[in-house]
DNA sequence: TATGTTTTGCGAACTGTTTGCAATAGATGA
DNA sequence: TCATCTATTGCAAACAGTTCGCAAAACATA
């Protein structure tokens, strides 16, 4: 998924309800300039440094876009949040236990799985996306 | 797997190499009596009414017992630790994105999912434990 | 262009977690 | 059992990541 022309991001945030500002565009298109799932500290740096975002503006639109459903935010038990596009499919990644390596990995099919655990269920009917996160040592650590 | 008995606690710990204290044994066992991973609140909050252990402790401890493998930690987005016992099975979790409600669901497969992923790495060659969250609303919540 | 609503920057506050330090308790060998 | 060394503890203070209050600026709309 490119999104990268102004026009499509402005198109995005108007079906999403969401006004459309400069430092709404930035923050999304930084996010989706980068292939794995970016910390916020990265974001804010990029952002503050070039375009002179503040950091409360960063995180509140990171927040924003995430309810509004274009973003999704990961966590890799690393003690802060990263995000990354909100692409519609589901996001399974490796995690490093001892540094903060992390390897996306795309194609994998869970279906399966998700459906067996909503049979099982008491509490949830629908599973509107999901993560997996595998804890091991990177090579570099190993 | 039920870890109760004081003695089957010290031999757990002896094994991992870490010292035998009271605090250490306290914190283990109120990992072990909860059903669903715990908050790190919920523990202190018990531990430091019923026993009197500071809050810093806590937290040591739980990381000790973490990096000697016997808690996992898990994190749902929420912006703080949950534990619960390593089992050394996977952990399968559906979590509400509105509310801080958690499922948590036995006997799901997905080694093939992993296998797959471990294929596809360039980085990762072992994966030691994986966990999955899957985000919907709750039937409260919806 | 005027009006009401949202977003922004700034600083301060807040939450979850970690750390430094002196006192205490556990492990080990004599 | 005691002496010694090392790890753990409580306390308070620090820290990191994130959120919030407020006045000023920018956006949407009619």
């Amino acid at each position: 998924m490119a999104l990268y022309t102004r026009d499509e991001l402005t198109t995005l945030l108007q079906e999403a309800n969401l006004r459309v500002t400069d430092h709404r565009i930035l923050v999304l298109q930084a996010v989706s300039k980068v292939k794995q799932p970016t910390t916020v500290y990265e974001l804010v740096d990029m952002l503050r440094k070039k375009e002179n975002i503040d950091q409360a503006t960063v995180y509140r639109n990171l927040s924003s876009l995430h309810d509004a459903g274009l973003l999704r935010r990961l966590d890799f038990n690393h003690g802060h949040a990263h995000y990354e596009l909100e692409t519609g499919r589901a996001s399974h990644q490796l995690v490093c236990q001892k540094c903060e390596t992390i390897e996306k990995v795309e194609g994998i099919s869970v279906e399966d799985a998700v459906k067996k655990m909503l049979r099982k269920s008491k509490k949830f009917k629908h599973v509107t996306t999901h993560s997996i996160e595998m804890y091991g040592l990177c090579k570099n650590c190993e």
